[in-house]
DNA sequence: CCGGAAGTGGATAGGGCATTCCAGTTCGGT
DNA sequence: ACCGAACTGGAATGCCCTATCCACTTCCGG
């Protein structure tokens, strides 16, 4: 699971023995904040929960996207995988449906992970990389599901980034309150998913349109709060 | 429209009316704000939009709850009559559905309402009365429309919230970059609505829970960060 | 075991937000 | 026109956040 793999995760002179250690108990403090609080989580919180120094944050990890990078690497790589999973399914409909309640499972298990994916980050190229790749996958499995004739014609690939938004939105929602709403939802979703369609759908939304949302979502949080527009 | 109603629209003394035309000033700039930035938008956002001293405002509003049922009396108003008019309809699948979309595009209109219908705010009575008033129709309306067979029987009222948060998420996920995305996910709920269901689902959360998890959910945006726990 | 490079954390600057206080202003009845 | 009550805005307090700086400490190769 690459464990030390860091996001260059290349020449760059390797660290101090205490960097090292020190690097290790922010992404644990962070995968653990972002967990319970999603990406919204403060730089600043993340620090005190690693007993760490704030500048020590910010020369390790000068941007959030980078931390974001480092914590959700393993999430992005079970994401991938789970694709690779559903891809050795014999039956395509229900690797998908599977690969879908898999994913969404991650989701409610991790606030962060539900944003994560509802976001994209240009810089942080392992992780979007991991994306497309899950992205081809995806795509495959949609073919055959089409053409085993289980899963409706109109069905593309961005309505499942539609479904990770609608899921993280009824996860945030329902926090610990109700913590299996989510499995009702997409339960629904995989229902109308099915093959014959029930009756149109209003067109899925552009790739570029669906990117620049994401990239939009993903700015908010990585480098919040503008002057504040005037009237 | 009830326009000059405020909360308690009672036997309190009224206002001078300069202290009057302030309040609807701050009243019109929440409206503004909020449908903006949804309920996270800070009080102070609104008193500068108002123009208007930050004491004003808090003398006027003194807690973030009672400023939110002025500024949506009139939005719940039209989703009480929304009710209405679906329960007009001679169709009651046709009612309903047209409902869900009609109350998803108010959300998709303004972010603000979008947060309001995933949240429930005790202390604003005419709010919740509407809300009440609503969720009574709403009841009769799933009522009709699974005796005339064409809603799945297993619909129930929770299903109407997970609707809205789910679509929630859409609409802040992808803002305007995607603006009309929500209409396909709105119509995919629709159609794994409709009779007879393509199979079981898993349990419809119950209200108690749904309830603490909106209540959970309003007091996150109307008071809002706590000390910070410790581990 | 020693010295410099690498690394550390606290302090600090700069900004936002909620909330309270208060000296000055405006309203409106007489 | 007057005067007290109602109302006002900005200043002040206290907290959290990002980001950078810097004097001090730790590592580790020779």
């Amino acid at each position: 699971m690459n464990l030390h793999a860091r996001p260059g995760d290349g020449p760059a002179q390797p660290l101090r023995s205490d960097a090292e250690r020190n690097r290790a108990r922010i992404v644990a403090a962070a995968r653990t904040v972002f967990r319970r609080d999603g990406l919204n989580a403060s730089m600043a919180s993340v620090a005190r929960e690693a007993g760490v120094g704030i500048a020590t944050m910010f020369r390790r990890f000068p941007t959030k996207e980078e931390l974001v990078a480092a914590v959700f690497a393993d999430r992005m790589d079970a994401y991938a995988d789970a694709v690779g999973t559903a891809l050795d399914d014999p039956d395509p409909w229900h690797g998908l449906a599977g690969f879908i309640e898999t994913v969404c499972a991650m989701q409610a298990a991790d606030y962060g992970f539900a944003d994560v994916l509802t976001m994209t980050f240009p810089t942080a190229k392992a992780l979007e990389e991991r994306r497309n790749q899950a992205y081809e996958g995806v795509v495959q499995l949609i073919g055959r599901a089409k053409a085993a004739g289980r899963l409706r014609e109109d069905f593309t690939p961005e309505d499942l980034v539609l479904v990770h938004m609608a899921n993280a939105g009824v996860v945030n929602a329902t926090g610990d309150a109700a913590p299996d709403a989510w499995k009702r939802v997409v339960a629904l979703m995989l229902q109308s998913f099915q093959a014959p369609a029930r009756g149109p759908l209003p067109d899925s939304p552009e790739p570029r349109a669906l990117y620049k949302a994401m990239l939009r979502a993903s700015r908010a949080s990585c480098a919040p709060p503008e002057p504040e527009r005037k009237g």
